[in-house]
DNA sequence: CCCTGATTCGC
DNA sequence: GCGAATCAGG
């Protein structure tokens, strides 16, 4: 596989969204993360808005063949958060949450819209918009199950982020699935 | 352990 | 130019 113009396109693209680039790789196919990695670097892209990784890797002193040296270049000014959104309207229409789980697992305590962290929620939100969606087959023992739509229709999916820890759900989403049992005023009756 | 990106270096 | 191997960090 080469890089041929339309591959690099959507290298680009999906590089400039965010995307990583184990999932650029997948994507594209043909290729590993690695590839996907050293041409983002031959093109000159790298960091996009300074997250991920660190951007500072020290020198690794010598290895095993004698290292010149590795002059720190400083990079440009800094960059606060350019926020280059044109059109980007989430108006969210029925973004209702109806989470169904596909087999056994732990399911989300129906988020009652009402009581969960308003942060929280809007987290969601946000990150569904580029969730993977993935349907039931896809899903792996790392990507967030979380459901999304209703399942009666096409536009059922799952939200497919890599997942947070040993938990079924992406950050979002565990976020909005394990709210710390309280704020439940407990309101006898 | 899973993942991320960064860098190096033989090809 | 390419990308596996390696490195470094979360």
């Amino acid at each position: 596989m080469s890089w041929s113009d339309e591959r690099v396109e959507l290298l680009k693209k999906m590089w400039g969204e965010g995307q990583s680039a184990s999932q650029i790789a997948k994507e594209l196919g043909g290729v590993t993360r690695n590839a996907v990695i050293g041409k983002v670097h031959r093109l000159g892209l790298s960091n996009r808005n300074g997250s991920g990784g660190s951007a500072d890797k020290s020198d690794t002193k010598s290895k095993t063949t004698a290292k010149p040296a590795k002059p720190k270049p400083a990079p440009k000014a800094a960059k606060p958060q350019p926020k280059t959104e044109s059109a980007a309207p989430p108006p969210i229409p029925a973004s209702r949450i109806k989470p169904i789980i596909p087999a056994g697992q732990p399911l989300p305590p129906q988020p009652s819209t009402n009581e969960i962290d308003p942060a929280a929620l809007a987290k969601v939100n946000e990150i569904e918009k580029k969730a993977k969606k993935l349907n039931l087959m896809e899903l792996t023992e790392r990507t967030c199950k979380w459901p999304v739509g209703d399942p009666a229709t096409p536009d059922f999916w799952f939200c497919g982020l890599p997942v947070q820890s040993g938990k079924p759900y992406c950050e979002a989403h565990v976020g909005v699935a394990f709210q710390p049992m309280s704020s439940r005023r407990d309101r006898r009756r």
